[in-house]
DNA sequence: TTTT
DNA sequence: TTTT
């Protein structure tokens, strides 16, 4: 009861995102996401990159299929999942995964010739109109 | 564009929430909360508490003002905004505040008891039953 | 490059942390935590849990070893780490923890008679005494 | 006691850090950053900016002050402080500031010219070689 | 006072 | 598999 599962992360989509389209209409979303560290280990610079799967649903996933692609850099927001599955060999296997919550583009102008704000961050400032990311029934939230 | 503003705070409210309701039949809620923090300085434990002034809007303010009173532990999520206005001498002051997004009672079991989880935090896990913590023309999310 | 990977959690340990001492002297500590989520699906009331592995290291590992017990509520702050490893079988696997680089007791006040706040909320609010989290030669930083 | 007070903001600064040595020869530098933010109102994009005070001290404000300039994208983490002081007129008056624990320069690739990636994000992978972000006494960590 |  |  009243835990915290909360992830923040900014980096570069490895590959455009995934869609698939699930029984129901629903929509999901998946990509590899990476997210680099520099420090210096006996003076030289090493890199290290820690790769994510993200996943989204619904609105965000339709939001993301639309808006970003391999190479972009974004800020996302979400919380941790850890599921099982089997593979092939019909042996049990785990992976975590980030289900996002909110995602924003950031970087370049370039990358925001078409670009949004989305999830809570298009929240509203008065109170007035609400957009409900989470909603595929009306317009995208911009 | 494509910034983030966010705001993660665990304390205790110094006051009940303080609830008004405006033209419109917009609820807002706010209160004092306080984050303190534990050092060292030459051997004594110092403590050191922040004070912060958190408003919350329509549902949230109406779920704040049935589960939360003075001295409850909460997490709360939201974002910093600071806005001005003119005191009694009409002199132009301003104020940060917290603009809660979502929070959640931490703390003993008996403070569960009428409890919920509230905000994004109650985002369904499924694809069926999404509660929009914005949303107050319907039931409360618990 | 210019990568951010955060994990915060608020969760209860499913177990005492586990630690160990690698050649060196340098100090692992492990435990599993849980975040519950509770939402609503077809008006009942449903609690979700999320397991995490979090492992610590060097001095936050000892004061975790210290001062966290199983059922204990904490707040920690981390980030995502995915190893692999080969089990008995030498069957590849993969693992994705949690490297707390922080955390804070939350809960009762019978939780804290020896308790401290650690890594990083321990950074001084003055100019005169940081204390490293990190650092592992001296005295623990409470 | 057992408190959280953590800010996290991704924006640009609206002017150069202004750097002060104050006796005893920490320095701190200090900036305004903006966070911007669109949503919807009537069909129409409207965007709207808040603006904070960043403060940094120590080795965090010398690494600021080399490398952040107006203008820039950067990622910031800290906390939450209001402090008072008397203006000319001698009348009490507050600010709340954001106290940078942390920061990461984002953006193009320009930006990244004679780029670091600061404080806690400096901390190392491996159990060999922690820079400390607050220590001044050394090298920079880059 | 930033940026898109 | 990204980016700098």
């Amino acid at each position: 009861m009243s835990g915290i599962n909360k992830v923040i992360l900014v980096g570069h989509l490895g590959k455009d995102p995934e869609v698939r389209h699930l029984d129901g209409g629903v929509t999901v979303a998946s990509f590899p996401l990476a997210t680099s560290e520099t420090y210096n280990k006996d003076g030289k610079r090493i890199e290290q990159t820690e790769w994510h799967n993200i996943v989204l649903w619904r609105g965000l996933a339709e939001v993301a299929s639309k808006y970003l692609q391999k190479g972009k850099l974004v800020y996302i927001e979400g919380k941790l999942r850890t599921r099982s599955f089997e593979d092939k060999e019909r042996v049990k296997k785990y992976v975590t995964e980030v289900v996002a919550e909110n995602f924003t583009i950031l970087g370049r102008k370039s990358d925001f010739e078409q670009t949004p704000s989305t999830g809570e961050n298009s929240t509203p400032k008065s109170e007035s109109d609400y957009i409900d990311p989470n909603d595929t029934s009306g317009d995208l939230p911009f």
